[in-house]
DNA sequence: GAACCTGCAATGGTTGAACCAATAGTCGTG
DNA sequence: CACGACTATTGGTTCAACCATTGCAGGTTC
């Protein structure tokens, strides 16, 4: 499927408009089952799920990707050819697009050259849906500061056996920028974004993107927390980090976790006394 | 805003359609910053970022979720009544709903008392996030079942310390019922299903969300993967739950741990040595 | 009075045709 | 050869319908 297809104007892709054969199959899938009276036997009815078109357009589209017949860097066809190729409106691809796009699937893009691009795969989805849950209110800032230590204690005991030479020089690399930022006074959140690299290079030295990704989503999760409560000065990091690197090295696991956890812990203290300061002083909501 | 608005139909809401205000104010700020000969000294511009309507509508409603002005199962106006207050034509406001819907945050739901419902907050869209990052290759079979093994040792360990007479409970019904799923033969994926609650309730255990969340998204994407490689028996773990109940209820968090390691450990080669010969057999791809 | 039908109106789902806006390439001019 | 206007391509948005589902009010039958 998604043939690629000539030049097509507004007008020339009315006339190449299948009849919109997608939307018939569904109608006659939707038998009506709803007559309960007197079922035979040991007959069951499945409760029939109505998928709307654009979500079949999407699955259809997300199986290209998953058989590897779409793969990062493809550009689909333009829309109005897409469109055509499935029986549909503009209107209706375009939200199996929009849905697609914001999976973090696909780019779209304007222009001459513009087109539905496959993206390179990330975790931006699970980054947003993170966020999402704690500005709803679903993850209580103690949840994640603990979460956060958790699973960070793993991947620092993973990372230790692993790291590489390069992770190892990245890490000091990052302590390096941080202690120059220091010196040159760097604004609160072009330091602290310093440090959360760092724990984004811990993440990476475990090589298994699973860890990455969890962690990047409760790193991203932090950022706006942090934001929130306001500017601070921590004063320890540094100190920390130093002590870190030199387990870390020589490969002393337990000590890494050790300094880690001790670190998180105390930044956590601070962090949840601040916003329950904070919490006091704005009246707290409900 | 997203101020009710009383009955409407498609005629109704023309009259009181307002000048695309949106639309407008947005072309105002796109003012035209690409002329980069001769900046003058240290002025440093920042890269535009033009929004699109609809993520300008998806920011302002989630911004009304996260100040709590929207809260779950709340109704928003009927979408012509939305597009109106916007500004913008209902194909628009549908894409920036979409977009809501499929980020889990609205129910979109048709009929007489239909509208967009705002959902009790879930984790769906970090389960399909994984989902689609595993099944586009980005995460290796591997690189999952270490994931799981890492992160359920934790989870168990919060759990042991931390699981209520309930949870534990919960967790007895549940090998009662995958014994009594064999007595009776049910098929397979019934008892993969019921295994798999196992471990859902042992997240559930910790009494936070966030291992919850991720627990559920690894467990989602293991399903698929057992799936993927086809049925098969393993008459192991009746035996390892047994064990490690036992040494969960006594909170002897240490032995549960190196149970619930060792019994995962040894489904995960058993899953991986029976994916690598499906492969040989289909003849790698690639 | 209760159960059942029946039609209406509200609401999301889809359509199709049009125009706008960004963008990369092309072609002509200096 | 360099620059600038032109043009075709492509996503973004609009508008005005119509369709499909669903809850409810009101009537009908027993």
């Amino acid at each position: 499927m998604v043939k690629p297809m000539g030049h097509m104007t507004d007008a020339t892709v009315k006339r190449a408009a299948l009849p919109r054969a997608t939307a018939r199959r569904r109608d006659e899938l939707r038998a009506d089952l709803r007559d309960t009276s007197r079922a035979p036997g040991r007959v069951e009815f499945r409760r029939i799920k109505t998928l709307r078109a654009f979500e079949e357009i999407a699955d259809q589209i997300r199986k290209e990707l998953s058989d590897r017949r779409l793969r990062a860097g493809d550009r689909l066809p333009p829309e109005r050819a897409l469109a055509a190729q499935f029986g549909v409106s503009r209107n209706t691809l375009r939200e199996a697009l929009r849905s697609l796009e914001n999976a973090g699937l696909l780019r779209l893009q304007k222009g001459a050259a513009g087109g539905a691009f496959v993206r390179e795969s990330t975790g931006d989805a699970i980054v947003t849906g993170l966020r999402d849950m704690f500005s709803l209110g679903a993850i209580a800032p103690e949840h994640l500061t603990e979460a956060r230590v958790l699973i960070e204690s793993i991947a620092v005991r993973v990372a230790c056996e692993r790291a590489t030479p390069d992770d190892v020089d990245a890490l000091k690399a990052n302590i390096a920028a941080a202690e120059r930022a220091v010196a040159d006074k760097i604004d609160f959140y072009g330091q602290a974004a310093i440090h959360l690299e760092f724990h984004r290079i811990l993440a990476r030295a475990t090589k298994n993107p699973v860890m990455e990704i969890v962690m990047e989503a409760l790193i991203d999760v932090m950022q706006h927390f942090i934001r929130a409560i306001g500017q601070q000065r921590n004063p320890w990091v540094l100190r920390s980090r130093r002590r870190f690197i030199r387990h870390f090295e020589t490969g002393e696991a337990d000590a890494a976790v050790a300094e880690m956890e001790q670190h998180l812990e105390r930044l956590n203290r601070h962090y949840l006394s601040l916003l329950k300061a904070k919490d006091r002083a704005e009246g707290v909501v409900e």
